[in-house]
DNA sequence: TATGAATGAGCATTCATTCAT
DNA sequence: TATGAATGAATGCTCATTCAT
């Protein structure tokens, strides 16, 4: 088999692994017995249990990474708010196609080792950096009220977003992708405008 | 010694090793170490590792749970947000003496086995009940907009909360109490009003 | 079982599997299943296969070096020869003691890892280096003859020694302590004795 | 590439490796990298690690037994001391220039497998046997002492020609092959021989 | 011939838990 | 109650060897 090939059906198989049984449970014989391949196999494509992880965590980041979009607030571009939602949605539909991993990251990926959960812990704070600079730059533009922590508020949002993508990913909420973004950015957006911008957009609903 | 000051040495000892090294990282040699009993000591207070975290999970849930008040909405009661605020600035309060705890429940707390992951979960589950019941009850009371879905809502709030208070715990966010809960609160509430209230409670800042 | 004892107990059966099998062929199983004691008991008291091979030979390290005594050369001592063939004798005494241990020394020690080899290399060129020096003395007391290599002799009598305790060690060569000895250390000293001496020396005999 | 260029390419990978790392720290990953070809090949024309070591050995073996002469103690021959220098030259030039694969086989060739460990015991068998037969055969020619054990003699010569022939290829004795071999046979035949003579060719000198 | 992906027996090691003292 | 020596199931990993292409 073409070595690609194995590697592919090797991470679908830990991805499964890992999203039953959690990181610390599953074992390298579980992912091996699951892939149908022999031991010495996985130790050909991965270095161990805690790289094939690295790996799928990768993988997922570097899409979430690749489909955020600056957004745009030059004149003529669309409303900021639209370009949010997009964003969100783009996200958004990653994580639903990729809920089992989606279950994994969220839930079982702290407490390997120092290294690793510094890896994590950088993925998060690389999108709240990210969240931070615009909630700046909302104030500096006089969207957003001025007596608002950036690094508070965007805890704030990474922290709601995680949660509802995780119940979505655990099949708990149900809800389209588009319908959970609104609400999402609602909030957002509510939370963090002058009164006068607030009580527009409510209306608008 | 005392059984219950054993107790209470062994468990303060094994706050501080899942602390320090998270729930998987830490052996049970570490937390007698810690503790400065001997190994079968330890078995005889607790059945074991999982055990001994689990005890200081119920401790930590018991404090948050019994100090949570249902609002009150009769008449002559204070307004539902204070009532919202004092009780949000209760749990913060607990939370933020057991920082070391906060991290482990937080991050650390699943994986361990079935039983304990549904235990995690059912505590946050219990806790999202609690607040979905409160969004509908606000929407009876025509004070949160209708178009919101109550379990979307509440697992927003959960999740934004758990986010803040987590990072808190961790030392990044460095805010008083008080500062972090009129944010939280201001952000449920301006998310979930009506246009018309949204925009007077913007307003009065 | 006292920790002593059962150090002891662990220690006499790696030196049983050691012997039989070689350093190599002999797997931590072989010697728990030789001394009777569980897997998790060995690494208890051993860090590992290379650590409890590494304490036997200090072991016999420490015995040898131990019951080495300078030569003296002050008027009125003994004369050397009987002075280094009280040396040997003591040497032999503890290798034809230690029989298994010796022939796993001798011929299973290199290739471990490289900081072990060089370990079992500086036990070597410590004898050496002592058989150097006692040959210098030797020539600067005008006993041994001056076109000699100090170095080279000593290698010499290392190699000898080695070789014929060795197959002692084996059972190949069956002579008593003493008779070997005389005949190593007649080897010795004939070959670096002045003519007018090893003629002298041979008529004795 | 024709195979026998192959093989040779391979053995002579081999010995660099083997000579670097050991025999058992060698793997086969090792050489085949060292020698450029994939795996299969390898097995292609050995049977397996532990073979391709057994045949540099051979060829150590063969050249080794090949040069050495029986001496010719007949009337109009050289002097016997001649010719046993004459042959210890040969053996130790050989081992001079194969450095490398000398290291390995004096140091890293035991605890590989039973019947490996017997080849390599036979090989020094042979070699004192033989030295053996020419101490027996000087004894009746009463050209050696008649008090010397023939097999603790022999024994004794392989030793230190062992020792020093293994410290030169380490290079650690760095002395001319003549030079080395004068001593060693000065000493063979110094602790050989009756007094007289050791006396006349200790005077020669 | 040559390749290199695949194999799996074998090994070292850890650590939560037990139990005789 | 308290101790700590002993346990052994479970796990991660290596590497000589095979075999389909």
């Amino acid at each position: 088999m073409k070595p690609e090939l194995r590697r592919e059906q090797m991470l679908r198989a830990a991805t499964r692994v890992f999203a039953a049984k959690g990181y610390h449970r599953a074992s390298v014989s579980d992912i091996i017995e699951a892939a149908g391949v022999a031991r010495g196999t996985f130790y050909l494509y991965f270095e161990g249990k805690r790289e094939i992880f690295a790996e799928l965590v990768d993988v997922l980041t570097v899409r979430i990474v690749n489909c955020m979009k600056l957004v745009d607030l030059s004149p003529g571009a669309p409303p900021w708010q639209d370009q949010v939602r997009t964003n969100v949605i783009r996200i958004a539909t990653i994580l639903a196609e990729e809920k089992e991993l989606t279950q994994v990251l969220y839930s079982h990926a702290l407490g390997l080792d120092e290294d690793f959960d510094r890896k994590i812990r950088e993925f998060f704070d690389n999108l709240t950096d990210r969240v931070e600079k615009a909630v700046r730059l909302g104030q500096q533009m006089g969207l957003v009220r001025s007596d608002l922590s950036p690094r508070l508020a965007a805890s704030h949002i990474l922290g709601s977003t995680k949660e509802v993508m995780f119940r979505m990913a655990r099949g708990e909420l149900k809800l389209s992708v588009e319908k959970m973004v609104d609400e999402l950015t609602t909030y957002y957006t509510l939370g963090m405008m002058h009164a006068a911008e607030a009580s527009k957009t409510n209306r608008k609903k």
